[in-house]
RNA sequence: UGCCCGAUGGUGUAAUUGGCAACACGUCUGACUCUGGAUCAGAAAAGUCCAGGUUCGAACCCUGGUCGGGCAACCA
């Protein structure tokens, strides 16, 4: 971004600031930290970024783009049992692809393992932490419940020598899992459950997808991600709001380990909800592993993949999330939000063609049988810069099944007998006649044209109501085009009777797959991701399942439609 | 009968930190249009969860409620 249009932004937002920023503006005129400003994105690679991840990592960017700071990417991989390289490896894809640069901070918790095992044998010595021997079940139900403090547990004042040793010997691999934990001496009548003696360290024989075999110890996820924060010098740790309560944890581990008057500080906001679509990374993968979806990165998806194979832009993700804005209080963002940005983004920079969906043949009977013009048509109406070009007409042609009808209501401005309408770009018809199967079905329209109503010339300035897309039979090309509708039924998918679950939402009709699409021409030369305005229907994108003799097309939102909506 | 958060049109976010509740999406009109798109013009829609209090003045401060969310993994 150009400094002088960073500034105008500046100048423009400075009067508005989320509650984020405001906390920053306050830090940085006390003087905290050097006045440096320095952010993170900390994602556990157990699964694909979804669009409230999005919200997320433009938040953590666009802070430090702002306040002029840095920003990292840091993976929590402290649970080898969830995680995996292919989710690293997607991660890593849809941060870039949102712009967000990390530069060369690329940082794994895994990286800290033994920095933060040397700190926790400190803690012991200082006796801020012990060997716990008991289980599981035993810990838990000595931690007690909100209303009630716990009890402490028998091992809690063991020598620090012994705590060291036995410490020590988990690390070697002398236990089994859930042998034995190691904890934090806090205080078990805390009402406050996270500060009642929390777990650091686990014990877990298992492959991690960095350190490999190295450790059978990994640290738990409070005891982690505060001392990352710490050593990578982050200033303002922005998470959800579940995390609130671990506040207090997050700060009294930094206690123990701070030297400096430099100190990160754990910053809560409301995660992002949509209607109509589930967030939550286990029911995600549920609809990916029980075959409702077609991978991650099925464009009914909420995940970012999934979003980019259905056409959407990282501009209008941007868009949306800073529409969207940043509190503290729950929300449920309106699908159409959503759709708004990807249709303000596409209508400015989607070339316009013309492709006929569900085609029925007409025939235009005054018209030269071997005739082919080449006609000339804008390429974005809303972009000056993009340029005309030429598309075939002649005798015969495709239009949109919908557009023709034997006894139209009242405001149906397309065509019907005795009608007339303009051909986009072409001339302007009249329909005759047509002609039916035995079934009763549409199978051919006649039509006569208007030579002297060629667009641009001299006698196209007759005004008729409707304006039709359309292809030449002869020079059409064959797509398969998928529409995609929202993947539940109703607003919120978690609200069900007792007894069932979200799947019960799911929209049986969310996929269509229209395989008898006519596109003009110029089509053959589209390439994966590239996008288009349908003219009159929709915005559309090419799949990646397309190959040199199949094209096909995902349906990213349909244009808006007034005539459906009122046909209603 | 614990602790921590939150509450502003249908949805989301603002309100110069105590000064006439604004913006966006959505909805509805109308104009324009060779995309029933876009664009343009306009409208409806909250009196700020409730009750008290402080103040010339409260969405904002205080008190007490109500409602909603979160917290009891060796998950993050």
């Amino acid at each position: 971004m150009l400094t002088e249009e960073k500034n105008q932004e500046n100048l423009e937002t400075r009067s508005s600031v989320n509650f984020i920023e405001a906390i920053i503006n306050e830090d940085l005129r006390l003087g905290k930290n050097n006045s440096r400003v320095h952010t993170r994105f900390p994602p556990e690679p157990n699964g694909y970024l979804h669009i409230g991840h999005a919200k997320s990592i433009l938040l953590n960017y666009g802070i430090a783009c702002k306040y002029n700071g840095k920003f990292n990417l840091r993976f929590d991989d402290t649970n080898p049992i969830k995680e995996e390289q292919e989710y690293v490896d997607s991660i890593m894809e849809d941060v870039r692809w949102l712009g967000a640069d990390w530069e060369d901070r690329l940082f794994y918790a895994s990286d800290y393992f033994d920095q933060l095992y040397d700190w926790a044998e400190k803690m012991i010595l200082d006796g801020k932490a012990y060997v716990d021997d008991q289980s599981a079940e035993v810990i838990a139900e000595q931690r007690g419940v909100p209303t009630a403090p716990g009890i402490e547990s028998p091992y809690r004042n063991r020598l620090p020598e012994e705590n060291l040793d036995l410490f020590r010997r988990m690390k070697a691999g002398e236990f089994q899992n859930g042998e034995r934990v190691l904890r934090a001496k806090i205080d078990m009548a805390s009402p406050n459950m996270h500060m009642r003696d929390p777990v650091m360290y686990r014990i877990l024989h298992a492959y991690h997808h960095r350190t490999g075999n190295q450790w059978c110890i990994y640290p738990m996820y409070d005891w982690a991600h505060g001392e990352s924060d710490y050593l990578e010098g982050i200033t303002h740790s922005i998470c959800t709001l579940e995390f609130e309560v671990h506040r207090p944890l997050y700060d009294w581990f930094v206690d123990q380990i701070q030297e400096t008057d430099y100190r990160p500080r754990q910053i809560e906001f409301a995660r992002l909800n949509l209607s109509y679509t589930i967030m939550s990374k286990r029911k995600l993968l549920e609809l990916v592993k029980e075959g409702y979806v077609n991978g991650w990165d099925d464009p009914r998806m909420p995940t970012i993949s999934g979003l980019r194979r259905r056409g959407y832009t990282p501009e209008a993700i941007k868009v949306f999330a800073e529409k969207v804005g940043v509190a503290k209080r729950d929300n449920v963002i309106d699908v159409s939000l959503l759709e708004f940005s990807i249709r303000e983004n596409l209508n400015k920079t989607a070339k316009r063609v013309m492709a006929v969906l569900n085609p029925v043949k007409l025939t235009i009977t005054n018209y030269p049988q071997d005739l082919t013009e080449d006609l000339i048509t804008e390429n974005n109406p809303e972009d000056p810069d993009a340029g005309m070009r030429t598309i075939p007409f002649s005798k015969e042609l495709f239009i949109e099944r919908d557009d023709f009808m034997i006894s139209p209501p009242k405001k149906y401005f397309r065509l019907s007998p005795g009608k007339e309408v303009r051909l986009k770009s072409a001339y302007i018809i009249k329909c005759n006649d047509y002609r039916l199967d035995e079934r009763g079905e549409v199978v051919e329209i006649f039509c006569t044209y208007d030579p002297e109503s060629k667009s641009g010339g001299a006698g196209s300035n007759r005004k008729v109501k409707g304006t039709l897309h359309w292809v030449t039979v002869a020079h059409a090309i064959d797509a398969e085009v998928r529409l995609f509708d929202r993947l539940f039924k109703v607003e919120n998918p978690e609200d069900v009777a007792e007894g069932e679950d979200y799947k019960t939402n799911i929209n049986p009709d969310s996929l269509k797959v229209l395989n008898q699409c006519k596109l003009e021409p110029i089509m053959a030369n589209a390439i994966p991701g590239e996008k288009f305005q349908f003219q009159r229907i929709g915005y559309f994108t090419v799949d990646p399942d397309t190959t040199p003799d199949k094209l096909i097309f995902n349906r990213t939102v349909p244009l808006k439609d007034s005539w459906s909506k009122s046909a209603l």
